[in-house]
DNA sequence: AATAATAATAACAACGTTGTTATTTTATTT
DNA sequence: AAATAAAATAACAACGTTGTTATTATTATT
């Protein structure tokens, strides 16, 4: 079984509450034994009981992340990097794909020191977790402090860039259903821009998609090119979807940016593996997660009091200019 | 703060352990007072304390997966089947994204009742781990017990299933890089099939891809299309490959299978929005993690001793045969 | 060399559970 | 109604750690 203690203790001759100091390098023993200790420490494979540390201590410098929708591929890339900047804080993280009510109620057991919940669902959990919960991208009447991307500034912004460079006729692809709230943001921004840059508007503007896959864009923008119409620019409210979008533009032997320019919401700088380098509007993946783990520190920390406890931070997107827009003469 | 078996004992008018016993549904406390004690634990939201029970007890009910591959789609799907899997036997899945050497310490100090390694990478991490190991897909010589898929036998078997219905120029398109030993199985099915059958060998016959996504096979595709010399039938490698090649194969004005066979190696039974439905070869995904599980439950109830530990479970492929595939005159 | 001050180590309680043993309450027998 | 058996509950030790307090060993001061 697992190495304890008291087993170097006895290995060591000395105490074992000696060996808890020596191993948390405490000023109280004695340089040599220090050293002597934590050697016969590691040749025995020796790891710390989180059990029993937390137990006492009522610390577990471990954050829980509720990940339910474990298919997102974005969201993977986030995780990845909040992985790595909570580790440079000393937390390490857990990650359980259950059911949200579920697995906030697992890591409430765990008595991890907080919760992370990526969960895009429009379900509300009214949940009674005592330890502190911090949730990305449910900005709409959120109960615990809550990071977001305002989206709708996003594809406002994209529409407007456009716009400056001369464009008139311009589509969004992406999903319009009322039911997705982070994508029916990007709608509204999107009517928004047409709105306040005094665009035309016509109807088949807003081209839908049945999901956010590369082959939905293929679909819907092999149904755009099919038309009499074509726009001389698109937004699209999705990454994956730009894939299929770009064949279907190449299949019509159309090139980007010369026949049509190309804007996509995206916050993940890797856009790179396409044929051009991408314009894009979003918030950087490393804002987001900086962002979040300034938030899951204060949270624990108990930086933030009361009311502010439920409040959200809306990140500001930012337009990344590369070569798919052109201007229009 | 966490309530605790003590919070609830005051509130009932009892001792705490009665609480204790009465929360894990003993036969020593009344039938009365026990639904008194669990209606208050409900209503106070009480959530035992992992750490507390496991440290008593030995037992954690945990399984700690070891997944540092994050972007794997095809292990997403696996992930989510084992999880739904181990929670019918009362067992909770934590994930862990870190560096293999570092999740297996993670967990060691967790104290969980069992580690699952999916890490496809080559590296040998001789790791001294108080908690068993499982490993899957790192049939090479592997320290633990581990569940592979006969890879080799996989595309064997599509091999000769497509000699049976009388195709005589097959092609192969893969990853055939020598380093990856999943695929390399995989490249030696191929080549011992193609004795086996008497088939035909000629130059071009395995075409090599540069990574395993949708791009890389419709790149691959495109160029063995250009060529003189088309095969009458083509097994891939790879799921994701396959929707490229048969991207590529349409903007060929080809057809499947009029024109052309496929079959792919696929473990997901999900090549359903493909545009018709795929003739595959590989284990299926329930029958992989109903193994998985069983080894994990097997080996933390010590059912497999000494030696018998390190052993490797070969997983039988099935051919699965849809409409992607046609005989030949 | 005896005493005080300090450094190093050891002993012990606590954390929230479970499982075992001890005590009290209730039911049964005479 | 007293004695006994059975049922229900309470008390306590243990798990592996940390932080506090008590003890012992060492050094400094006279």
């Amino acid at each position: 079984m697992g190495v304890t203690i008291k087993d170097i203790a006895k290995s060591a001759g000395v105490s074992y509450s000696t060996v808890s100091k020596a191993l948390r390098d405490s000023p109280l023993v004695k340089e040599p034994t220090k050293k002597r200790i934590i050697q016969i420490a590691n040749q025995l494979g020796y790891q710390p009981n989180v059990a029993a540390r937390s137990l006492v201590s009522k610390k577990s410098f471990t954050i829980g992340i509720v990940w339910p929708t474990i298919e997102r591929a974005a969201h993977s890339a986030l995780i990845t990097s909040i992985n790595k900047r909570l580790e440079h804080h000393g937390y390490t993280t857990l990650i359980s794909i259950n059911e949200t009510r579920t697995a906030i109620d697992i890591f409430n057991r765990y008595r991890v020191d907080a919760i992370l919940v990526f969960d895009d669902g429009p379900e509300r959990y009214s949940s009674p977790s005592s330890v502190p919960i911090v949730t990305y991208g449910i900005a709409e009447d959120p109960l615990y402090p809550t990071v977001d991307v305002n989206r709708k500034k996003a594809i406002f912004y994209a529409v407007d860039y456009l716009c400056r460079l001369g464009h008139k006729k311009i589509c969004y692809i992406g999903d319009l259903k009322k039911r997705d709230h982070l994508q029916k943001e990007k709608v509204e921004g999107f009517k928004q821009a047409v709105l306040d840059c005094k665009l035309e508007t016509f109807s088949g503007q807003m081209i839908p998609v049945n999901g956010l896959e590369q082959y939905d864009g293929y679909v819907a923008a092999k149904d755009l090119l099919r038309s009499e119409v074509i726009p001389s620019a698109i937004v699209i409210g999705s990454h994956d979807l730009t894939r299929g979008i770009l064949q279907a533009i190449h299949e019509s032997e159309l090139s980007v940016p010369e026949d049509i320019s190309i804007i996509s919401y995206d916050n993940i700088p890797e856009m790179n593996n396409l044929v051009i380098p991408f314009s894009t509007v979003g918030v950087p993946l490393e804002t987001i997660t900086k962002k979040l783990t300034e938030v899951l520190m204060d949270t624990i920390n108990n930086k933030n009091k009361d009311k502010e406890m439920s409040r959200v931070i809306y990140l500001e997107p930012k337009l990344h200019i590369s070569q798919s827009c052109r201007p229009i003469n």
